[in-house]
DNA sequence: GCCCAGCTTGTAAACGATTACACGCGCCGG
DNA sequence: CCGGCGCGTGTAATCGTTTACAAGCTGGGC
């Protein structure tokens, strides 16, 4: 930060006014008069003036910024979403702080000390496993902190959320693949205790039903939406006797893995097996067979949430 | 932003003690006698007091973040890199910004308000075409602005910078196709103007040179990193009569969207070219065949760019 | 017994904006 | 001619910290 950035004082003082005047032409440009604002803004191109933000920060009672919360950064999916909500809270002067969610509880404290310690004025939050000690909002007093739940929630918090229809999309995917005429399907789940992996799952025995397949237990491989959890399946898969002709994978990412390992082994998809995945990360319509997804609106998602961020601090 | 959340003459009151007592037993408590710390720390429990960030940053005269600027966060290349700068700022309690460098004029004004507004306390840039406007720091004074440049850089700017060996890896690149017996070897491009667009075509040639191979203009075909222009190069690469057997991609996305256009047109990958990308990033591996590519150790960059900058911030 | 050093603590002034309140002035209607 | 209203402006309080300075107290050396 610079030491010797000209204030509003400095301003003043060059354009002979008081420094609410010069606070004035500046943000009600109609509450001064034609002549003074002609001087003022002589003045502030004169001196480079800028207005520190920490300042008007401190005396308005806000952060004017929101902080987004991911369970890993490294994740490309997120990737989309963030540059949504950027797209929306850009314009607005609003900034955008990213973390990371996972990691000890040092630092889940810290994250829970973001609204108490007046940093930001509300969070995007990507893990369904973090929020109600957030929500307490670590001052003691009962309002609760601006959160937006997206695309994971949690079923004990009331936060408002923006999310894709994971079981009518798992429902969907399996009657393609029932289309295509496959009768012995099976499914990679992403990991144990996420919410996104229960829709998933629930919305798999939904679709085999309304297909009338039967659910088979041992068609049902533990995933955890990576790369390598993919690959882990498809070992599986590979020593199973009897093999499901065709795989909804929770995740695009866990679809890629499983193909990948499975190529090694001459498997060839869609020929042996068919893959579905769900997510459309940007790779998947490049990858060799193109992979079949179910789509989620990223870009969209991160705008949707950040605007519902805006009307929840907004009151 | 809590507009009654406890202050530190709440603390002061509860304690019985001066503020300014209060924030030393905070953040120098061996500047306060035992039984005083003691007394205050319950208070501070008692009252569920944090600290305001805003206002002690006002007073301390910084800004306590930092900003991350990328050409286009829904780029997963930077996902990972963006994780190691959390990393390093996440612990150190200094709050990560992210925005994109695209966009208008008036966006780019925005950022470079962002030091003279005392928003942050420095950048770290992965575009190099951004540096020497933001470099002014919009005051008039003539401190310049920490900024440290990662993957890209400015050649007419100062800023340290954190890059790989971009030269050195194209002609290691070359070298591993002229080693499987490869002569003909083209390149994908990236995008024109860009300054990794010319070290890899430099390392490009270099390589050639040092495997005695000749440089053929033809060779050579206009990508721009994204898996959409590997894709518009695959089809020049097929409407060409006399055509490379191999091609090093400026990018891996690049890459990917070679190869997912020739499949399908049954060229096979590396049966019939051989291909090698740059970046590394996480599906390479799993992609069908696995992509061979030089490696940029993502997270790394972003720990070393925070590192640099925090030093460059200190002076 | 006196003085000085050192340890604790308090008082009050920053930091740089916004904004409630008041004041002076010109104008208009009664 | 007077009261009131509205406009434009200034004065000063305020946001919640940190920190320079000063002051009170204790204890030790002489």
């Amino acid at each position: 930060m610079r030491s010797d950035a000209p204030t509003i004082q400095d301003v003043a003082r060059e354009a002979g006014v008081s420094t609410a005047t010069v606070s004035r032409a500046l943000s009600a440009p109609e509450r001064v008069s034609e002549k003074t604002r002609t001087i003022v803004l002589d003045a502030v191109t004169k001196t480079g003036y800028v207005a520190n933000e920490t300042a008007r920060n401190l005396r308005q009672q806000r952060a004017n910024s929101i902080c987004v919360i991911a369970p890993d950064l490294s994740n490309p999916f997120f990737s989309f979403i963030i540059s949504g909500i950027e797209q929306i809270c850009g314009p607005r002067g609003c900034g955008v702080f990213v973390t990371e969610s996972g990691l000890n509880q040092n630092e889940k404290d810290g994250l829970a000390n973001m609204i108490a310690s007046a940093r930001v004025d509300g969070f995007i939050l990507f893990d369904g496993n973090l929020d109600q000690s957030l929500l307490r909002s670590r001052g003691g007093n009962g309002r609760a902190a601006p959160i937006v739940a997206a695309c994971e929630w949690s079923d004990t918090s009331e936060s408002p959320s923006v999310t894709v229809d994971n079981i009518g999309g798992a429902i969907k995917a399996i009657q393609h693949l029932a289309a295509l005429g496959h009768t012995k399907i099976g499914h990679i789940t992403g990991p144990k205790g996420n919410v996104l992996t229960e829709a998933r799952l629930r919305g798999f025995q939904k679709g085999l039903d309304s297909c009338s397949l039967a659910f088979r237990d041992d068609f049902v491989l533990e995933g955890g939406f990576s790369l390598e959890s993919g690959h882990a399946a498809a070992e599986k898969w590979l020593s199973m006797q009897d093999r499901p002709t065709a795989m909804f994978c929770a995740s695009d990412r866990e679809a890629f893995g499983f193909i990948s390992r499975l190529s090694k082994e001459g498997v060839r998809v869609p020929d042996d097996v068919s893959v579905i995945g769900f997510d459309d990360i940007e790779v998947s319509g490049y990858f060799v067979p193109a992979l079949t997804t179910i789509k989620q609106p990223r870009v969209e998602i991160g705008r949707v949430a950040a605007q519902m961020l805006f009307d929840l601090i907004q009151g």
